[in-house]
DNA sequence: TGTGCGATTTGATCCGGATCAAAGTCCCAA
DNA sequence: TTGGGACTTTGATCCGGATCAAATCGCACA
């Protein structure tokens, strides 16, 4: 939505500018513009189950989605958080593989898959687009992955509120050193990312609070006194995540 | 490399067949073949570092090599387990983003990055090929998260075991119950890969053995009586995985 | 045939996060 | 304005896996 406003074009649909076509060529856009449809989702309500058939690839509007996978005794990992410019579904597949729930209020804009999918064997860089995309979230995969297997419940606090500071706003400057913002998921919803209960996932966000690393405004609305401070308790490499 | 056998085609390079080429049409091979070259590393040497220069992307003839993260402190995780067919390197990176290490001897094919990039505008099929392979690894992943943050210790050994026998050989048909194999990995490197120390690794390996789960030859040959009942531990949905 | 060293196993103990339980808070609807 | 329900916090206790420590195995090499 930021980089859309700052091109001009592209204000209502990220895709156009950041999913598929990063040149906003007119051509490709009149075919995609034929295919394309918006839904909207309420907060908790799911988008598709998995093994559900799913026609439509789409890209997030707005809102704050989640990809999650369940076992058969209820144990649960979410495995994306999706948000806006983010793209759901894959090309040549026609079964959902995991759950999509919407934790806010979503819009999608979704594209029927096999016109989308001829679409892609026509116009070379929308794959380009496509792969460019798919890469950087099994980067964000494999962070994830450190997380999960190595992080104490401390840091993985601490990595998911900078995840949500790094994400929800610009990179902050040397003038900017805090910030404030709504959680997008409840604390079970963080457990399910975490790897953790909610339960150990509100005494960390209390502990942090009373380290003073965070200010609480109810449950829900967090204030960074100081990013430097945070980043110390995530256990990465010195503003590593924030200069990429 | 069965399937490059089956085919008759392009026996000592899976990049052509797998990796790149779908097709094996000539022309393109052309191409490549002008650019790849060999490369050997021995069991436990590097093949980059993390932040280093990378002038190549690459593709796993033989052997097993392991991509990982390492904190600050020394906590490592392991992203990636790559075997034969598996690619290494993105395009567009030039900087090595993990650490990458042979875990056995390892044949490399290499082709040198520019002229593979150059190559992939030219020739749609590779970077559609190419964007095949990281959904795949993206699913990959994503099972891996929820290994890390929902299984058990058991069950993880169990997972990575039923991994070495689906990737390790063809899939079990109903008359093949059992297998048996050499781990390619040490007990250290199983547990980065699992999120775990070596002693939880070791003890939980003894647990199989002597709950008659696997048979153990010396500490890296393992035997599995009857694949069904490993499948059970995994705490994965019954055979699921061994039917994708 | 030792000898030394890395890899592995096993034992004892500790602790971080899970589990079970009970309040507390907030918000919406009647 | 109050009652109910979802979400959150906090407390008490437990337990799986980590940590610290010490054998044991296996094998290349002198």
């Amino acid at each position: 939505m930021a980089q859309a406003a700052q091109t001009g074009q592209c204000a209502d649909c990220p895709i156009r500018h950041r999913a598929v076509c990063s040149k906003c060529d007119a051509d490709e856009l009149r075919e995609l513009e034929a295919i394309k449809y918006y839904r909207t989702f309420e907060a908790g309500q799911a988008v598709i189950w998995a093994g559900d058939d799913m026609g439509f690839v789409a890209s997030v509007v707005s809102g704050v989605a989640t990809l999650t996978q369940t076992m058969e005794d209820g144990r649960r990992q979410m495995v994306g958080l999706l948000l806006p410019s983010d793209f759901i579904g894959r090309p040549g597949r026609t079964r959902a593989a995991y759950d999509v729930t919407a934790t806010t209020q979503v819009i999608l804009c979704c594209f029927r898959r096999k016109p989308f999918e001829a679409l892609m064997v026509d116009t070379p860089h929308i794959g380009q687009r496509l792969l460019e995309m798919t890469l950087d979230e099994l980067d964000v995969a494999r962070e994830w992955m450190l997380l999960l297997g190595r992080k104490t419940a401390r840091e993985k606090i601490a990595t998911l509120l900078a995840i949500f500071l790094r994400r929800g706003g610009g990179i902050p400057g040397p003038s900017l050193t805090s910030r404030e913002f709504d959680l997008p998921l409840t604390r079970e919803a963080m457990s399910d990312y975490l790897g953790l209960t909610l339960e150990t996932v509100s005494r960390q966000m209390s502990a942090l609070r009373k380290a003073g690393v965070i200010e609480l405004v109810g449950s829900r609305h967090v204030r960074i006194p100081d990013i430097a401070r945070l980043m110390e308790e995530t256990g990465d490499d010195s503003d590593g995540g924030m200069l990429v």
